[in-house]
DNA sequence: TATTGTTATACTCTATAACTATA
DNA sequence: TATAGTTATAGAGTATAACAATA
């Protein structure tokens, strides 16, 4: 993620306009961006992209899946799954090996050294996680967590 | 937003895998990601971006501002903004209109044919909001809504 | 005939660098 | 010397279309 040109910011804005503060889609987008720049600057030493990240997260949780389940599950396409996919195989994070039951899928594994990486990632993205949720309280943001899972298992296959 | 490629989805994916339900990150970038593209897909025939219309709204709220206040609140690039502005007004939604008082800014403008696109907009993003937000009652959305503000003036301005 | 994965390619979004004009 | 806006350009990310191997 690219880092801004210079942008004199005269006066200090506000985090939430009063006028967009019933917005669903600004608060959520607006937060999510913050956590996600957050966790892309957190894993750069690493080399690992936000994406790259959730992706490898998604196949440690998963066991061997194949890339069309992986790209279903993530919502992405089979071209970028196919790119991301050789990004990690090449610094030998991930490995694919043909499924024996169908020769045309791959089958996809961490390696040992994608664990390592991995739970050093995950070391690394908790603690941005902490820090972005340190103004709730335990139990608001496990209600504001409850509330997101709510949100997503409704709308995650509905059709438009 | 591009539409994906025919993935074929054997098995239905889950919404929120066991593994990821505690991640900030993935809650509230998968969350995000559901809106915005509805909200895409609804203003389409209107041919306006989510940004676009973001963009809108905060002029619409703010009044008559240069560029680079729009730029600061909005925590995009300047040239990124010159894009935008250039789109919307070839369209006549906006206005540039020089600052009499520093004649490099420009003041920019809702006009009234960005007015009315705009409520228009608005009545089709709120529809949107609606049914994205059904499984939550009332204050459940309130609280929801209460916790991301306070994650957002928290972690807004904060530096790395 | 349909599906998995791949390649080549194109499009969108957004930023960096260099420029003009004002301050 | 610094700032507001602009231009030209490049990079990241992600998609569409066509193709090979397999089902």
């Amino acid at each position: 993620m690219p880092k801004p040109t210079q942008n004199t910011q005269s006066e200090a804005p506000e985090a939430v306009p009063t006028s967009l503060s019933h917005s669903a889609g600004f608060l959520l987008n607006r937060s999510a961006r913050i956590i996600r720049e957050r966790v892309e600057e957190a894993l750069h030493p690493l080399g690992l992209s936000a994406q790259a990240y959730g992706l490898m997260r998604l196949i440690e949780a998963g066991g061997p899946t194949t890339q069309q389940s992986l790209c279903a599950r993530n919502k992405i396409d089979r071209t970028t799954m196919v790119q991301l996919l050789d990004q990690l195989e090449e610094r030998q994070l991930v490995l694919r090996q043909p499924s024996s039951t169908d020769r045309r899928a791959n089958l996809i594994f961490l390696t040992p050294r994608g664990r390592k990486t991995l739970s050093r990632a995950t070391r690394l993205v908790k603690k941005e996680q902490e820090k972005f949720l340190a103004p709730l309280a335990p139990e608001e943001w496990e209600s504001l967590r409850q509330q997101l899972i709510k949100l997503l298992e409704h709308n995650f296959d509905r059709q438009p």
